[in-house]
DNA sequence: TGGGGTCATAACCTCATCGCATGAGTGGGT
DNA sequence: ACCCACTCATGCGATGAGGTTATGACCCCA
């Protein structure tokens, strides 16, 4: 029932939309025209959707291969994302740009950045190290990295940083749960007294959220399921098991489209700040400068 | 030297990160152990990474694992969009709730309105069209769907209507572009005398732009290019043709990535609202009133 | 020390896909 | 009027990736 297309047959789709070609667009794919026409047969029996008209001289997306088109281009992006990121996993070390970054940067902007870096300087070998944000400034601070991104709002005074970027936590429920359904912003005592889905104590978005309870003035959180990564905390909320504290680069996708609810919260600030890390007193040359520019520039 | 993953690799992995067993993972899958086993060891080969340490009792993800699995889980959250897409879109016809929808709404917002609505109501059927905004009105109005959703500002007074999300026009050029280093805003009238990058007339967004050319006293936009499908536009402003306006819907990942970048525009305003649309008087009921909450809940 | 887990390996098989060659239809050039 | 250039679809072997079953190695716990 479920069927999952073929990536290549996504691409062969995107490219037949630009080239106006099936043949061409296989070319363009360093394959055959007849392999290239059984593929989008192929696809269009899976969709069981008319994607292209097939004319004597060229080919055009139908309106509807025109959307699924454009789904399947944003698959691809994100794909592209995939593989960027890959790419400097494995390089870590002996790359030509260093840089450690913490889970929330890595996950969601990290991949974005250094692929716009690619292509601004192609062939540029760049390493990218994931761990959490103390970690990261040990990196930093030893030489082991030339940039470091970090999450976290105490930063020490030996190191250079700048503001790149926003994040914010949100208390997220799934779409069932009472909190869905109130109108007025929960409080923030009610907040802290609530059992909630945590990640373990450490983590980034744990302190965050710790800290800002304190800062309000409230307890400390009260877990009702500890897990170890944000992914599992977000199933876990999905499934029902009870409302939880995540980062909008997170869960917004799934705030915006409904698999889970953001609920408003008085008298607290979840706002957290995402910056960049060098060794202190030093300014940045070269890639880690570009870098550094490309994050800051992306980020509002 | 592309070598696209496979996607079934990839839920397998997002699986295995959750359940903690490739063996459990490959059931769920509704394959057997030493299949999962192979495609796990073929993920890694070809991403030359080690996403999974593998004891004795059960596997966990390593934090590259991990972080590859978050890239990996938004890839399939794309793929789920498209499916669901292909889905409404193939059931135009006798579907339960019929829905039409201009090209913008379509391609980047409808799949997500629409996938909720089935994750609340497992079972219904949504069929969608995809077509230009007046058609859109034409088939609400003939009551061949029960929902449209339209982006053009001009809304007729026998149809009710309701504002659920915005959109904004932006100017994007390559990076190369000498527009890109501008500090300034450009002139609206040096937007007038540009030639752009332009969809063919009558589309939404060629409509948009030149009304709000018109409102702020310019002239027609002189076209540099003209393109039938918003890709293709897209496509030609990355290849460095030259500037053009687009939906920021569009270009949203672009833009984040520095494959496009935006130039503000002095005195113009080129924000639209998208707007549902049912027949006139009536009070949308069921599936049909669902859908319009789901979509006001989840644009801002 | 045996039983219930887990994952990896080996051998075999099936079938989807590929490439080549070919057919068929249209449009433009001569 | 004719033919060439270009497009896509189809038929035919051959290849190989991926699946299943059976088995082995290892760890934990009783």
């Amino acid at each position: 029932m479920s069927g999952l297309p073929d990536l290549e047959s996504l691409r062969l789709l995107v490219l037949v939309g630009e080239l106006g070609s099936i043949g061409r667009a296989a070319t363009e794919l360093g394959t055959t025209q007849p392999a290239a026409s059984k593929r989008m047969a192929s696809l269009e029996r899976q969709l069981r959707l008319v994607l292209v008209d097939r004319t004597r001289r060229g080919s055009r997306l139908t309106p509807a291969g025109q959307v699924v088109s454009d789904w399947a281009r944003k698959v691809l992006d994100e794909v592209d994302g995939l593989l960027t990121g890959a790419e400097a996993l494995r390089s870590e070390r002996d790359a030509e740009l260093r840089v450690a970054a913490s889970l929330t940067v890595a996950e969601h902007l990290a991949p974005g950045w250094i692929g716009q870096l690619r292509r601004a300087e192609p062939g540029l070998y760049v390493g990218l190290q994931v761990t959490n944000s103390t970690a990261v400034l040990e990196l930093v601070r030893s030489g082991e990295v030339d940039l470091g991104f970090v999450e976290s709002p105490n930063l020490p005074a030996d190191l250079s940083y700048r503001r790149v970027a926003a994040d914010r936590l949100a208390v997220v429920v799934p779409p069932g749960h009472p909190w869905a359904r109130r109108r007025r912003p929960v409080r923030m005592v009610e907040l802290a007294a609530t059992p909630l889905v945590v990640r373990e104590p450490g983590s980034g978005t744990r302190e965050t959220l710790e800290k800002a309870l304190a800062r309000a003035g409230g307890g400390p959180a009260q877990p009702l399921l500890e897990l170890g990564s944000t992914t599992a905390v977000r199933s876990a909320v999905v499934a029902g098991v009870g409302p939880a504290v995540l980062s909008v680069l997170a869960v917004g996708a799934d705030l915006a489209d409904g698999r889970l609810v953001e609920v408003s919260v008085e008298d607290i600030d979840l706002r957290r700040a995402l910056c960049a890390v060098w060794p202190g007193g030093r300014r940045l040359v070269g890639p880690a400068a570009a870098l550094l520019d490309i994050a800051r520039r992306a980020g509002p």
